[in-house]
DNA sequence: TATGCTTATAGTCAATTGTACCACAAGTAC
DNA sequence: GTACTTGTGGTACAATTGACTATAAGCATA
């Protein structure tokens, strides 16, 4: 085996999927290849982890070296470690994915990408590797885990509308939701604190604004309570 | 690094929680380990991935090897990979959990155990590394799984009771259940095959035996349908 | 000022599902 | 027979879901 760099394991990579949400349309963020394999080519962002530090860490430290995002919620996905995944030589690789409001930060390519942005899920560029099954992959476990866990909001601004966050599920589950009773479930479920603040600069009756109350809800789960969309 | 096999990759390992479900109580299967390091202790099953093997195989392969179990339900789960959660060198290991039916296997300890048996949950022995953290992640990710699809046959002999099904349940899920509610739940669901089969050698009235339909269950996934218990 | 458009928000009601029971049947042990 | 255990069917009520209706609020345009 090539070491090509002694303070990295270099048969364990981590890529990472992160996922946004603007204009109701669920996003994914690619990087072009500054280097090789598969110069020039849109790839997941992803990097190998040094020896001195936790893989949750290093996924963070290689999303930051990428993207120049920091602090955003990360959850260990999978491995996947087929044989010919990789040329020429054996990678295994952690796939992690990601949540953020793509508002939020500037997006800032790293030194081994010449390029950076946002692509809609539903059409992505030609991929290197099994970027496309990790990606599949990472939108089957967000549309599984956004119905059990309060995980949704981690893609919206602190403070939004309801039919905000009735079009993420929408656009993340990939079907339409009956309004009234969308409200009221979130509504019923004591996680939404409403605030005394409306939207400004829409052509129509403005909605009130909510934010989410995390510290409420980790008191209910204590007490045996689970999130369900 | 000391490469010590140059076949294997080893910065990375695989261990397996194998579960089983006998007289009411949910098991993990471990092996006391014949080799260093913790030699002596109760430890998951685990070994090496060899570089022409995808990993899957080789959480089969390691777990034929150590158990001389083979053919069963298995599922990668997670990667755990804290700097310092193995003794003088890096190893980041790959969480695979395994369901089996206890009574189908004669155990048998492979060359790097001098023993193997298995254990209630509830009671396990200290266990070195950071074992004691995968088996609990797996028993909630079995918690959580168990759920929403129908892995809970794979711990039940071929044909089974609706009473061995719900304890089987109630022995995961930690809480008891509603006899006639949860038959009802599971007949409805008609997925069980009612044979016209009963139990034999039992001091009361014979229950009826039932067979889980796979196929109709893939039918059924594929037109929307989702397992709830 | 009036009208229309869009979105917010509240309310209604039938259908379905979940839950906590009760009743009885079928078999074994004594 | 009686006592005991487990299987199996039923019922009544509460809670939830799902589809739909109605009205209010704000902006844009005439």
């Amino acid at each position: 085996m090539s070491h090509t760099h002694p303070d990295k394991i270099d048969p364990l990579s981590i890529d990472c999927t992160i996922f946004g949400f603007e204009d109701g349309k669920l996003e994914v963020l690619l990087i072009r290849r500054a280097i090789e394999p598969s110069l020039g080519k849109w790839a997941l962002p992803g990097g190998f982890i040094l020896y001195q530090e936790d893989i949750d860490e290093a996924s963070r430290r290689i999303l930051r070296e990428m993207t120049g995002m920091e602090r955003l919620f990360m959850e260990q996905q999978q491995a996947f470690g087929a044989v010919g995944r990789y040329p020429n030589r054996r990678v295994i690789t952690l796939a992690y994915f990601a949540l953020i409001q793509p508002g939020k930060y500037k997006l800032n390519a790293g030194p081994e990408a010449s390029d950076i942005r946002w692509f809609d899920v539903r059409y992505l560029p030609e991929l290197p590797f099994d970027h496309e099954e990790i990606i599949q992959h990472a939108v089957n476990t967000l549309r599984q885990k956004v119905r059990h866990q309060p995980i949704g909001f981690e893609l919206l601004p602190e403070k939004f509308t309801l039919l905000q966050l009735q079009e993420l599920y929408e656009a993340i589950l990939g079907q339409k939701l009956d309004k009234p009773n969308f409200r009221r479930k979130m509504q019923g479920m004591n996680l939404l604190v409403s605030l005394e603040e409306y939207q400004t600069g829409v052509a129509h009756r403005a909605a009130r604004l909510y934010k989410f109350d995390m510290t409420r809800y980790y008191k209910l789960k204590e007490s045996g309570f689970v999130f369900e969309v």
